[in-house]
DNA sequence: ACTTGACCCTATAGTAACTATAGATATTAC
DNA sequence: GTAATATCTATAGTTACTATAGGGTCAAGT
C-alpha cells in the first residue's frame, strides 16, 4: 500500500509517517518505480505500536528503545515495567502541578471585584503582587 | 542595576530577560557606556508581573495583552476575568486528559506478567494491540 | 493525446518558549 | 597587568511535529 492508505488505516498523518521514518522509528520502505513508498502489513503493525506508545505519552526516543526490544527481545524486560512506572510518576507530578495551578487561578479569579474599572481591576492588582503565591505553594515556572 | 542583578532579584534567568525584551514584554532599557543594560525598580516590577503571569500558565502573547492594559487601563476589564476563566477550563481539560492517561498507563502496567521473558513480556504485547484503548476512552494524540 | 485532479516526492522553515553555543567586549578583583 | 567574571550579539538547538514551496506520478475523463 502507498503512504496515503497507511495513513488512513493507521490514523496517522502522511507527514508524520515520513517524519517517523526520518527519525528511525519506521524503516525506509521499498519504493515503486515512480519513487512512491510501498508499505506492507508489518509496517502497519509497527506504526500501530508506535502510535499506541505515543498515546501513552511516550516520546520517540523511548519508543525507539521499545522498538529495538520488539525487534530483538532479550530475556530481561524489567526496564519496561520501570519505564511505565516512571511515566505514571511523571503523570502524577503533572496532575499535582496542574491542581495547584488551578487553585491559584481560582484564587486569582476570585479577586475580580467585578467593578469594571480598569484601574481597580482586582485581577490586575493580584498579578502585580507576586508575593501572594509564596504562601500557598510555589508554582513551577512551566 | 545590571541584568545579572535583575535576574537574581526576580528569579528570572538572564537569557530569559533578554528574550522577553526581544519579544516586546520588557522595554529596551537604557545602556551604560559599555553597552550594558541598565534596569530600575519599574523593570523589576514589570518582570515580576510577567513571571507571575507565566506561573499562572499564561503565554507571552496573552501577557503582552495584559501588559498593554497595565500600561493603559481601560474602563472595561471583563475580558481579563474571561481570560482567567478560559485558563481554568484549559487546566481542567488537561487534568482530565492526564487522569485518563494515568488510567491507561496503570492498566498497561498491570499487564506485566513479571515472568522476565522478553518474548512474553505482557506490556509489549499490550502495546502491540491498540484496539484495547478504543473501549475505555480514546487518548488524545498529544 | 491532453488535461485535470489527486496523490506523492524532497527540502526547508516555522511552531512555543526558551536554552545553548560561539566569539567578542567590559568590568572587577587581585 | 592579568585573570576571572559579567555582559554583549547572533545563531542554532530543543520537541514532535506542521506548513510551505516547488516539483513529479498516476488514473480517469474528453
Amino acid at each position: 500500500m502507498k503512504i496515503g492508505e497507511l495513513a488512513e488505516k493507521s490514523g496517522c498523518k502522511v507527514v508524520t509517517i515520513r517524519y517517523y521514518e526520518k527519525e528511525g522509528l519506521l524503516p525506509a520502505p521499498e519504493r515503486t518505480e515512480g519513487n512512491y513508498r510501498l508499505y506492507g502489513a508489518k509496517d502497519l503493525e509497527r506504526l500501530g505500536f508506535i502510535m499506541h506508545c505515543r498515546e501513552h505519552g511516550m516520546r520517540p526516543a523511548e519508543i525507539r528503545d521499545l522498538l529495538l526490544f520488539r525487534d530483538k527481545p532479550r530475556r530481561d524486560c524489567t526496564w519496561i515495567a520501570n519505564l511505565v512506572d516512571a511515566h505514571i510518576a511523571d503523570v502524577d507530578a503533572k496532575i499535582a502541578s496542574l491542581e495547584l495551578l488551578k487553585k491559584h487561578l481560582e484564587r486569582l479569579r476570585g479577586t475580580c471585584g467585578g467593578e469594571r474599572e480598569g484601574e481597580l481591576c482586582g485581577i490586575m492588582r493580584s498579578l502585580d503582587d507576586r508575593s501572594c503565591c509564596a504562601s500557598c505553594g510555589r508554582l513551577p515556572a512551566s
